[in-house]
DNA sequence: CCGCCTCGAGTTCT
DNA sequence: CTCGAGGCGG
C-alpha cells in the first residue's frame, strides 16, 4: 500500500512549485495536463483520507482551478434546508407546532430516508434533461449537467404519455451504493491505488470530476424526492402522490418511504430505521418528515430558511472528533504489546467512548497518529470504536511520531519484534502481566470455566503471589483466599466450588486453557481427540502431530516447543497431582446424526438458546460449527440482529434457517 | 504458488 | 466482528 501522507505531501509540494513557476515566475515547467493529473490525484487522495486535507492544501484554494471548472447553476426556486430533530421530544414539538397552525386537527406525514449523499436539482424542459446543479448555498450551486448525465438512475427523458410538462425541476439525492463503493475500492486496491474513505465523499468527489467519464466510473445513483417547479401539468395534492408521479415519470424514489397518520407512527419509524440502517445498501443519516398535504405545506410556509412543514430527524452520530490524550500499552496473554488510545471522553451513538485499540505500532505509523492529535473516531455497524486517523490541521507543531516502548511496560524486560511480524512481544515467560492474562484465560468459559476469576481477581492473585501459574489455582484454600481484600465467606465458598468443578472439564479444554500458541478451542479439540492423553501429546514428535487433520508445521512446532519447556511440563504434572482430568475420549470415527457432515454457521441472537448451547446441539447432531460463511456452509442459523454473515449467506445462496428449524432437526434424532 | 477456508486473538461499554 | 495468518487443495 502506498504511503498516503507522504504522497500527499509530495503532491502538494509539486503543485505549489508549479503554481509558483506559473503565476509568479511566469515560467511553467510542467504541462497543463501533467498539472491536472497531479491535482486530480491529490483531490482523490484527500477524498480517500479526509484527515489529510489541510487548510493550506492547493485543493482548498478558493477560485483555483477546481472551483473555476464549473459554471454557476441558479436554482429557480431555492433548495431548502431543514431544521433538525434529535429525539422523540423534538419530533413531538414539531407536530404540536404543525397542528396548531393547521387548526388542531390530525396531520398525516410522509417519512422518507435521509440518504447520505449530495442533493441536486435536475431541470427538464419539454421532457428532456436540460441542466443539473448541486445544492450549493441553496440559491446557486455548481452546474454538473455532464456528470449527472452519467448517473444511470437519472432519466435523460421523462416517461410520459402525451405531452410532457413544459418545465419541471426534480430534486433528489445523488449517492453511492455501498456495494458499488466496495467494488470500486476493490478495483482501486488491485490497481495499487489508495481506497476511498466512504461512499459519501466518493459520490461528492465523483460529481465534481472534470471528466464525466471519471464520474461514470464511480457508478453513482439517484433518488428523487421533491419538485422545485412544476409547469404545464396539474400539480399533485400530496407528497405521497408526488412520489408516485415521480416514479411514473421514470425516477427512482426510495422504496422505504412511509405514510404515517400520526406522529406516533412517525416515531415508530425512527426506531425501526435506526435498527435497520446497516442492512441498507446505502448510508442514511436520518429521516425526513414532511407534511403530506401540499396545500397545508403552502399554508405553513417557512420561517427564515427552514420550512415549517418538514423536519430532518437525525440519528445519533456514529463518528466524532476528540483529543487523543495518550497512547498506552497492554500486554496480552501471548506477550503481545497492544497499544490503545486514551481519548477525551466523547459521545458516539449514545455511549461514551474513551478507549480504542490501536492494534500495533505499524498501524499507528501508517496512520501517523500522534499523542495530542485531534482524531476522528467512528463506531460503525459494529460496536467497537475505531480511530480513523488524525485531523492534521489541528496538530501541535511539537507533536512527535509515536514509538512503542522498547521494554515491557509490565516487567521492564526488552521487547522483541521478529522480522516479518506485526506484533511486538514481551518474551519473558514470568512477566506479571502475562501471568495475569494466562490465568484469566484459563478460567474463561471456553476453557476451564471457573466463574469468579476474572481480570480483577486474577490480578490480585498474581499480585499477592498466591498464584504464579495455572496449577496454583488448585492449591487455593479458604485461609489463603481470606487474605485478599473484599472476599467474603460466601464468595470464597462459591469460588472453591467452581475450582473443584473445573477438574472434570477434560483434556481439550485444559489444552485450550494452557494457551499454547496457535492452539485455540478448535485445534485443542482436534489434538485431544487424536491423542487422548497429555502424555501422548507431550511425547509426540513433529511427524506424529502433522498427521492430525488441520495441524500443520507451525502449530506442530508450537506444541513441541511448549512441551519441551520444563516449566510447562511441571505445570502439567502439578495439574495431574491436583486431580485435573487430563484425558479425552478418542474421536469417534465418523460423525452420525441428522447434521452429519454438515457445516453450520451461527449468527445473531437466537430467541432462547445461547451461542454455546446452539453449538452443542449442532455438534451433538453430528454437525460442525464454523465461524465464517463460505461455499461449504450447509446452513446459516440466524437470529435477531444478524450481521454481515447473513448478507454473505444470501449472496452465496446458502439456506438461512432459524432456531425452531435447528431444534426440530436436532430433536428428530433423539426420538 | 495462489486462492479459498478456517482458526486465533484481541476488542468497548453497560 | 474483523483482521491477520496458517493449512491445504488445485
Amino acid at each position: 500500500m502506498p504511503d498516503a501522507p507522504a504522497r500527499a505531501q509530495a503532491l502538494r509540494a509539486q503543485i505549489d512549485d508549479a503554481n509558483y513557476r506559473y503565476h509568479v515566475l511566469d515560467a511553467p515547467e510542467i504541462a497543463d495536463v501533467a498539472y491536472d493529473a497531479l491535482l486530480r490525484e491529490l483531490i482523490e487522495l484527500e477524498e480517500a483520507h479526509p484527515e489529510l486535507r489541510t487548510a493550506d492544501s492547493p485543493t482548498q484554494r478558493v477560485g483555483a482551478v477546481q472551483a473555476g471548472k464549473f459554471a454557476a447553476y441558479e436554482h429557480i426556486r431555492p433548495m431548502l434546508s431543514l431544521a433538525n430533530a434529535f429525539d422523540e421530544e423534538e419530533l413531538r414539538a414539531f407536530d404540536e407546532r404543525v397542528r396548531k397552525l393547521a387548526g388542531e386537527r390530525d396531520v398525516a406525514y410522509v417519512v422518507e430516508l435521509k440518504i447520505d449523499g449530495l442533493s441536486a436539482s435536475l431541470r427538464y424542459d419539454d421532457g428532456r434533461l436540460s441542466a443539473a446543479g448541486t445544492r450549493g448555498n441553496g440559491s446557486v450551486g455548481d452546474d454538473v449537467t455532464a456528470n449527472v448525465r452519467t448517473v444511470r438512475s437519472v432519466p435523460l427523458r421523462l416517461r410520459t404519455e402525451g405531452e410532457p410538462p413544459a418545465h419541471i425541476d426534480v430534486r433528489g439525492e445523488v449517492y453511492m451504493r455501498k456495494s458499488d463503493f466496495a467494488r470500486l475500492n476493490a478495483r482501486r486496491l488491485a490497481e495499487g491505488r489508495e481506497p476511498f474513505a466512504n461512499p459519501r465523499n466518493t459520490a461528492a468527489g465523483g460529481l465534481r470530476q472534470v471528466d464525466p467519464q471519471a464520474t461514470a466510473e464511480r457508478s453513482l445513483s439517484f433518488f428523487a424526492y421533491a419538485v422545485g417547479a412544476f409547469e404545464g401539468a396539474t400539480p399533485p395534492q400530496s407528497q405521497w402522490e408526488l412520489l408516485e408521479r415521480l416514479r411514473a415519470l421514470g425516477f427512482a424514489t426510495n422504496p422505504h418511504a412511509q405514510r404515517c397518520a400520526t406522529i406516533d407512527e412517525v416515531i415508530a419509524c425512527t426506531a425501526r430505521f435506526d435498527r435497520e440502517r446497516d442492512a441498507l445498501d446505502y448510508d442514511i443519516d436520518g429521516l425526513v418528515v414532511k407534511v403530506d398535504d401540499l396545500a397545508l405545506q403552502e399554508q405553513l410556509g417557512a420561517v427564515g430558511k427552514d420550512p415549517r412543514w418538514a423536519i430532518a430527524y437525525k440519528f445519533r452520530a456514529r463518528e466524532a472528533t476528540t483529543r487523543l490524550l495518550d497512547i498506552r500499552v497492554n500486554v496480552g496473554r501471548t506477550g503481545t504489546l497492544n497499544p490503545y488510545a486514551v481519548l477525551e471522553p466523547v459521545q458516539i451513538g449514545g455511549v461514551t467512548v474513551q478507549m480504542a485499540t490501536l492494534h500495533n505500532e505499524e498501524h499507528i505509523e501508517r496512520k501517523d497518529i500522534r499523542i495530542g492529535d485531534l482524531v476522528l473516531v467512528v463506531r460503525a455497524g459494529d460496536v467497537i470504536p475505531k480511530v480513523v486517523g488524525p485531523i492534521l490541521a489541528g496538530r501541535a507543531a511539537d507533536a512527535l511520531p509515536y514509538r512503542l516502548p522498547t521494554v515491557c511496560p509490565s516487567c521492564d524486560e526488552p521487547v522483541e519484534r521478529l522480522a516479518g511480524e506485526v506484533m511486538a512481544r514481551c518474551v519473558n515467560w514470568t512477566c506479571p502481566a502475562q501471568r495475569v492474562e494466562r490465568i484469566r484465560h484459563f478460567c474463561t468459559r471456553g476453557a476451564m470455566d471457573i466463574e469468579g476469576i476474572g481480570d480483577t481477581l486474577a490480578a490480585q492473585l498474581v499480585e499477592s503471589e498466591l498464584v504464579r501459574d495455572v496449577a496454583d489455582i488448585y492449591a487455593l484454600d479458604r485461609d489463603r483466599l481470606a487474605t485478599l481484600p473484599r472476599l467474603g465467606e460466601k464468595t470464597i465458598g462459591n469460588l472453591l466450588a467452581a475450582i473443584a468443578a473445573s477438574r472434570a472439564r477434560g483434556l481439550a479444554r485444559v489444552l485450550y486453557g494452557l494457551g499454547i500458541r496457535f492452539v485455540g478451542a478448535t485445534n485443542a479439540a482436534i489434538l485431544a481427540g487424536d491423542f487422548g492423553t497429555v502424555d501422548a501429546l507431550a511425547t509426540a514428535s513433529l511427524e506424529d502431530l502433522l498427521r492430525s487433520d488441520g495441524i500443520g508445521e507451525e502449530i506442530a512446532k508450537s506444541v513441541v516447543a511448549f512441551f519441551a519447556n520444563r516449566a510447562n511440563t511441571e505445570v502439567v504434572a502439578r495439574l495431574r497431582t491436583a486431580g485435573v482430568e487430563l484425558t479425552a475420549p478418542l474421536r469417534p470415527r465418523e460423525p452420525v446424526g441428522p447434521l452429519a457432515g454438515k457445516t453450520i454457521v451461527l449468527t445473531g441472537t437466537l430467541p432462547t438458546l445461547t451461542r454455546d448451547e446452539a453449538a452443542e446441539l449442532v455438534t451433538a447432531a453430528g454437525g460442525k460449527v464454523s465461524s465464517a460463511v463460505s461455499k461449504k456452509t450447509a446452513y446459516v442459523v440466524a437470529g435477531e440482529e444478524a450481521g454481515s454473515k447473513l448478507a454473505k449467506a444470501e449472496s452465496l445462496g446458502i439456506p438461512v434457517v432459524d432456531e425452531a428449524w435447528l431444534r426440530e432437526t436436532v430433536g428428530a434424532s433423539e426420538r
